[in-house]
DNA sequence: ACCCAGAATGAATGAATGTTCATTCTGGAT
DNA sequence: ATCCAGAATGAACATTCATTCATTCTGGGT
């Protein structure tokens, strides 16, 4: 395999078949923000090139400004993929007309939250690689709030549901949400930077230790 | 002060005096790492050149690569820094000579980590721009995790001490540090991408809930 | 008053990257 | 079978950036 292409300068992307193909715009636009998020996990997000992007995707690169108008804009649709994806989850969990009972949704919510979807490394590099310049990128900022918004009221609803079922006394719907939701936060990033202190199923017994705390009817 | 300097294309960088002076090392080393921090809070850390860094510091692009080596290189000092700054800052206070109460020990932890200063935004922005990469730097993580892991040992013994002190039951030590931690990285992070629903006061009041609920004798 | 070690400078260099666009190719419509 | 709209390509271009280093300048020592 080493010396059986030593005329053939240019790089041979895949198995075989290199040929040209002509696929519906949705698609390539998924198959590059998918490739973004590979790089991103495994890059960061300050060393990403269009080059690398597009070498990834197995395309060229004069498609990614064809889909995407610049490199800025990609980077900025592939946030907004990774934000939707996420509290998209969230929401349709706490909505939740497949889950009655408020105890259990509580319990399906946190799987989500800590479970193998979310919490792979190349999700959450992502999430942290786009926070660490929200300070500086109001678009970022943008973004993430407006999804952020709405799943925190939903949460809210939620957590003031089970209050009013549980009776719960002295305990504040909207304070609660918002420190569980920072709690999980934060668990993400002990997960991304110090996997070897912090493991996933810590951070469950965690996260299921803060809500049995408020909730201990519901929870357990 | 518009057409001053029309036949003079070299930007005068401060007022008056731009008269070269030789200071000592670790001096000028603090002077660029200063200026790093405000680079990154105000542009994002993948937009921080070297120019830019020195620049900001009032010197000469030269210099930054006679103190530190390369660019890289004072990237990962800065973050060295900023990590000791505030795992220190968090150590002392946890080992408390000054302070014997426990509760007020604890109050003082607080104020430190959500106080004016290390949420200003300079310092949170460019605490989760490192932690953004940390995912594809393996020196970051390194950096970070040997600091956090002592503050987080400080920590359980702190919390240790106030289980036994106030002879509460069904707590652990270990599992309640860990989410106080991630807690308060949380509520970083919501200063930092969404200061418009989560203010300081809010989040010092979330924080102060999570420990009352947890040590009811010692917050309040 | 003089000297010189080494701190400081910034123009020059070369490598890397985002974007463009002339050209090639594809696959459905006719 | 033929055609062609527009999807896909990648070499070329202009720009930007990190790093180097020949040169200048400073301030403490003699």
């Amino acid at each position: 395999m080493t010396d059986a292409s030593s005329t053939v300068t240019e790089a041979l992307p895949e198995a075989g078949s290199k040929r040209r193909q002509i696929r519906p715009k949705a698609e390539r636009r998924r198959q590059l923000i998918d490739a973004t998020i590979r790089c991103i996990a495994q890059h960061g997000l300050s060393a990403v090139t269009m080059q690398m992007v597009t070498g990834e995707a197995g395309l060229s690169v004069g498609i990614a400004n064809l889909h995407f108008k610049s490199k800025d804009n990609l980077l900025k649709e592939t946030l907004r993929f990774v934000a939707e994806e996420y509290h998209g989850g969230q929401i349709e969990i706490m909505e939740g007309g497949d889950i009655p009972d408020l105890g259990e949704r509580l319990d399906a919510l946190l799987d989500f939250q800590l479970g193998r979807g979310v919490t792979q490394r190349q999700k959450m590099s992502v999430w942290f690689a786009y926070y660490g310049e929200a300070g500086a990128r109001p678009v970022y900022q943008k973004i993430v709030s407006t999804v952020d918004r709405l799943a925190a009221q939903k949460l809210e609803t939620l957590f003031a549901d089970i209050i009013r079922e549980g009776e719960y006394r002295g305990v504040d719907a909207r304070e609660l949400a918002t420190g569980y939701s920072a709690l999980i936060d934060g668990l993400h990033l002990g997960l991304l930077v110090t996997p070897r202190e912090l493991s996933k199923r810590r951070a469950r017994a965690v996260a299921r230790d803060f809500l049995r705390r408020a909730f201990p009817q519901h929870i357990h």
